[in-house]
DNA sequence: ATAAAAAGCGAGCCATTGCTCATATTATAT
DNA sequence: ATATAATATGAGCAATGGCTCGCTTTTTAT
């Protein structure tokens, strides 16, 4: 039995020049994906972006979805990294204290380099089960009905699994379509932090 | 000067077979996009789906594109169609009702063809300037923004500009999200507008 | 020093794409 | 009936896609 064919694609990179090729390829399909669109992201571009043979790119990852998914996990763990601290904090906080966190928060997430965002936004859908794409926002969503669960006396809605999916819905869209918007100024964005955790808190208050 | 090569796609079908074409060229794309997704809808197989030749297809449409944006068009005015009468009719009634009947309007809109409208509503913002999809999105807006104006008195909020973004924004997400959803009862859905309505007019009102 | 393992390379295969064009069929007008 | 315009056809081209494989270079272990 041959000692496993070099061609297919390995997962570890065992020496510190191939962690190096693995970044530089990830980091090549981020960049790649933000100028020229999922459409135009071929193998072949990435490869030259990140100055690596399009061989080297096919030994780490099995395929252009791979990549894909690499961009996401790392998006989303700069995301996670920027807000679950404060995420914490806000649980033990009043409910109007705690929703305008939250949605602080939901702001600064999209403006961890947004326009990236903004193409995986649209690219996750389609690509069916990528199974932990969704992890991150069921954690958040747990999180925030867990919230909603302790603090039940304060709240007006009898449904917390419809309500926690009115708010983190809403709160999502908002935040997400604010900052797609690009133009907005700084004072523009805190109108809209206001704007948003008045809709929330009068939505569920009593 | 040639009488113009018949090569180049033209726009109008005069006889009612190129009607026939045309109107199955349209199906087809629509079928083809919501049975196999944007990527594998070559205009090929739309060709094929329609049971017309790829030379017909390009006589009456110059590109892939264009086929798509026919399909677009042809979604939105089936919503027009299924929505205009009642949002007329929204217009004059006292906040609370208006917004419940807004909200169902929303409901109804995204229940016409909704795996079309998936697709659609992924597809439409990579396009590009697509110039005429945004249109009737727009005007629902300023309708709304409008209905706002004149009922000024009964309001909370001074920014109506910023009102109708949170508004629109909100009631679109949430509507979207849940009809995706796919696997909510009837009784689930106007749990859904009970509460969205009710966001939108705590919101709203004074 | 040397052999083996790891990493890197890129020409090129094969499938598919959007699309053209020369030709054939059908409808309309006279 | 016949000419002309309208419509339909599908083989096939040029471009591009994802991806493989035989090979070279670098690193590591002995």
């Amino acid at each position: 039995m041959a000692p496993r064919p070099l061609t297919k694609p390995r997962k570890d990179a065992s020496q510190k020049r191939s962690r190096a090729t693995v970044d530089a390829l990830v980091e090549a399909t981020a960049r790649v994906l933000v100028k020229e669109g999922f459409d135009k992201a071929s193998t072949n571009r990435i490869a030259g972006m990140a100055g690596v043979s399009i061989g080297s790119l096919y030994q780490y990852f099995p395929s252009k979805e791979a990549l894909v998914a690499a961009v996401i996990d790392r998006h989303q763990r700069d995301v996670q990294r920027a807000v679950r601290a404060e995420l914490a904090e806000a649980m033990n906080l009043p409910l109007e204290k705690a929703v305008r966190k939250l949605v602080a928060m939901a702001v600064k997430a999209h403006r961890v380099d947004p326009k990236l965002h903004r193409v995986l936004a649209e690219q996750i859908p389609r690509m069916g089960k990528l199974e932990d794409s969704g992890a991150f926002n069921r954690e958040n969503y747990a999180s925030f009905r867990d919230y909603l669960e302790r603090h039940r006396d304060a709240l007006a809605v009898g449904d917390l699994e419809l309500a926690s999916f009115v708010c983190v819905t809403a709160v999502e869209a908002l935040t997400h379509n604010a900052v797609l918007a690009e133009k907005l100024s700084d004072k523009e964005m805190d109108a809209l932090t206001d704007h948003t955790t008045r809709l929330i808190v009068r939505y569920l208050k009593a």
